[in-house]
RNA sequence: GGUACCUUGGCCGAGUGGCUAGGCACCGGUCUGCAAAACCGAUUACGGCGGUUCGAAUCCGCCAGGUACCUCCA
């Protein structure tokens, strides 16, 4: 496989070339959704982020088994109400089955998914489908004499792991400083040491999601579902696993040395990391309730948003920053976007109409390497929408009749930004799907062209009261060199 | 308190030693019956102080401000 991709591994810190375990396959693994509640922006950029490497990593013509999965037990909450299952309680709340709970914000989380234009991943494993496989996961990890039960519930001994190995390797931290500054937790007494951390939770009397395993009726600890299923469907070794950067630690830490001891294996080769949302600088996120649903976003409703903003209009934000920096939501910096788009998307309708000369008047050949080697470099999107930007002013021009290009050039440039606006930065039009109707698009065609013969007998009157109608029913009518563009 | 990261023009956001990132907004112009769009041009930057260097937004030090993780979190 002949590329260049080279990718940041938080393990390494530093951006190193991507050369899979095994040939021309592929395994990657990416943390999931916890359904207890509807997506928010945050949830849209892994998403978004690691879809953007499963699109690239295909094109770049590996075989790729992406596995993504839906946390649905054993979140402990560490309030008043500490020890019960997330979804166990809102379930109650709401009077319904924990199932019913996360099959409603599972199915929420696919539509917004949908919607994103986000690819469904090969694999999206339920941890509440794999309790077995965490069961016999805790077992080897205590048959390695790494974790200890305490009153019907396990947990992993990290100071005696860190003598044998580096419990901190990914996020930076030692294991002497955590126990000197770690805070005191409920539940703590039934560990050696605060550092330790839950592989099977005994469930308390009112706890409605349990399973029976040897050591009590409880639920297994929330770091080992990734562990459990990450090793079941990719391998013991496998490629590359992402998430979050709030994921680093504890949850990956916890994950590298449940493998470790349980499988005496490192088992990811790349870890990757995007990073936050903020909101006024600050992280958007559901324990400072301060987030906006994507919901909210595609409806408009909500207190910081002017107006409301298309799937479409998100993903292009999200990647026109690089995925491992923060990025600053506000709703100026999204209608930047929006109109960025527009123009974007109206430049690559246009280009299609575009008619070949005999020569090319400006230079657009190398745009493919350009964009690759920007996505080659740790999938530098905001990078390749700069060069797409730049090219567009090309295609104006061209369009306006001021430059001209050959056919073999139009071909590749024409090739070259379905390449990256479809394929793999994953775009598309908005309002396609609205006009899909033929005898609507005919309908308003035919309004236009009596409006061209009005501005032929220069009937200035009937002309402005077909376009100001046209405009004020919502479609945005645009004049060109010899005929006219709408849209809605 | 510990650890890590960040500070770029009106806003968003790339960029790690020399070469105009890009988008949005704003201003001037071209085109157009008008408008929109498109195009051309102009303007506005690298938190502060010091150091290394022929040369620093980019490397080093100090200071200021901010954020994240250490607790469920994308």
């Amino acid at each position: 496989m002949e590329h260049n991709l080279y990718i940041y591994n938080t393990l390494s810190r530093k951006k190193e070339q991507f050369i899979p375990l095994h040939n021309n396959r592929v395994g990657m693994y990416v943390c999931g959704p916890t359904v207890y509640g509807d997506g928010h922006l945050g949830h849209a950029r892994p998403a978004i982020t690691f879809d953007i490497l499963f699109r690239y990593l295909m094109h770049l013509g590996y075989k790729v088994r992406y596995v993504r999965n839906i946390t649905d037990v054993g979140h402990l909450e560490n309030d008043a109400d500490s020890g019960e299952d997330k979804i166990a309680k809102k379930a109650r709340l709401e009077q319904l089955e924990p199932m019913e709970v996360v099959q409603y914000y599972v199915n929420r989380y696919h539509k917004a998914m949908e919607a994103l234009n986000v690819l469904p991943p090969s694999i999206e494993p339920h941890a509440s489908g794999h309790i077995m496989e965490q069961i016999d996961f805790v077992q080897k990890i205590i048959d390695a004499g790494f974790a200890y039960d305490s009153e019907g519930s396990v947990y992993f001994d990290v100071e005696k792991y860190n003598q044998k190995h580096n419990y901190g390797k990914l996020s930076g931290r030692n294991v002497e400083d955590m126990l000197e500054t770690t805070r005191d937790l409920d539940g703590q007494s039934e560990k050696r040491r605060s550092v330790d951390f839950a592989l099977w939770k005994k469930a308390s009397p009112e706890h409605i999601m349990r399973w029976k395993a040897p050591w009590s009726d409880g639920f297994p600890g929330w770091h080992l579902e990734c562990s459990a299923m990450g090793t079941k469907y990719l391998g013991e070794e496998f490629d590359i696993h992402g998430g979050g950067m709030d994921l680093m630690f504890p949850h990956h830490e916890c994950e590298i040395a449940q493998n470790q001891a349980g499988l005496g294996k490192d088992s990811v080769k790349y870890w990757m990391h995007n990073n936050m949302i903020t909101i006024a600088g600050q992280k958007m996120g559901k324990s400072l309730g301060n987030f906006i649903t994507l919901d909210e976003f595609f409806t408009g409703n909500h207190a910081l948003l002017t107006q409301p903003f298309s799937p479409m209009t998100v993903r292009f934000f999200i990647l026109q920053a690089h995925y491992r920096s923060t990025v600053d939501f506000s709703s100026a910096a999204l209608e930047a976007s929006e109109k960025g788009l527009s123009r974007l998307m109206e430049g690559y309708a246009r280009l299609q109409k575009i008619t070949a000369s005999a020569s090319t008047s400006l230079e657009t050949v190398g745009l493919r390497a350009k964009c690759l080697d920007a996505m080659n470099d740790d999938l530098n999107t905001p990078i390749v929408i700069s060069y797409l930007f730049d090219s567009l002013r090309i295609v104006n021009l061209i369009a306006d009749g001021k430059e001209t290009i050959s056919s073999t050039d139009l071909e590749e440039l024409k090739f070259v930004f379905k390449l990256f606006i479809e394929e793999l930065l994953g775009l598309k039009s908005d309002n396609e799907a609205n006009v899909s109707n033929e005898a609507y698009k005919k309908a308003v065609d035919l309004l236009l062209n009596m409006r061209l013969e009005a501005k032929q007998n220069k009937d200035w009157a009937t002309s402005d009261k077909i376009r100001n109608e046209l405009t004020a029913l919502g479609f945005e009518i645009k004049d060109t060199k010899d005929g006219f563009e709408w849209r809605i």
